[in-house]
DNA sequence: GCTTGACCTCAAGTCGACTTGAATTCGTAG
DNA sequence: CTACGAATTCAAGTCGACTTGAGGTCAAGC
């Protein structure tokens, strides 16, 4: 019976109302009826929300991800396509690890040019031999 | 000697040369001469890009990126910034972890609404308390 | 000497993800 | 009952990151 109106589910999710009449509108998330005008949200949403926000810094499109979680926030699509996604994500974190470790390494390296520090280009050549394919849309 | 013109850089990098045109005008690369109306890129181009394509793909604006990166594409920017920066990424790998073993947990987990299931909660929740700062820009 | 192709500039367009603003409608507290 | 604040719709605006297109330049090869 608890349903949340729109102002209760941005305090808590953190996101505006207007963003997430946005994703209502995109059916990325869905209230479950109205009272007089105002939308209705079961408690569930914060826990979809929960995950739009860990793919959106994942950095994923609103898209993919109502592609990853489907209509109603928990998903009944192909396990391969979730695993293929995951190792996506795997893919992506490595090169998180090697931009990271490039910078941690130029913050350290007393080198008077990076450009020529051999430890410096093995990181980022490193990085460039893992080409994930979703770097580079190619529209 | 061996300056590169943009359609090379371009073929190289696998960016477009109007890509790079942009980049250099918003100051992210830079062209050393010009041959008529050319273009003239140094061979370190090719890896300030490949920097600029990792952070990139780390999800880091343009703007960030030419923070990380100072106007020659190497640094002499404060390492406890870059340190700083460093440790951002490795709370964006946490979260794009958590999200790949969401992915993973929901590939494989044999209950019926996961919305229900505690070890789905769990990991959504592990996710939401590293909290980044970044994920949410909040203008 | 002329064409071709790779480059140039500059303005305008596009796409995703929202935000903002104006005009309106509810529901509840006093 | 009325006023208030919180919600609503809808159109238009914004921002980042480019792309597209029109019109122009230039060196090289035929």
């Amino acid at each position: 019976m608890k349903f949340l109106d729109i102002g209760e589910v941005a305090e808590r999710s953190g996101m505006r109302p207007s963003a997430l009449r946005y994703y209502e509108e995109i059916g990325l998330i869905s209230s479950i009826a109205r009272s007089g005008l105002r939308r209705q949200f079961p408690p569930e949403v914060l826990l979809q929300l929960k995950l739009i926000a860990m793919g959106k810094s994942a950095g994923f499109s609103l898209d993919e991800i109502s592609g990853m979680f489907g209509r109603n926030g928990a998903p009944d699509l192909p396990r391969a396509f979730l695993h293929e996604k995951a190792d996506e994500l795997d893919r992506q974190i490595g090169e998180l690890a090697a931009l990271r470790d490039t910078l941690r390494h130029v913050a350290d390296c007393p080198a008077p040019s990076h450009m020529e520090c051999p430890t410096f280009r093995r990181l980022v050549d490193a990085a460039g031999r893992r080409r994930s394919g979703r770097s580079t849309p190619k529209r």
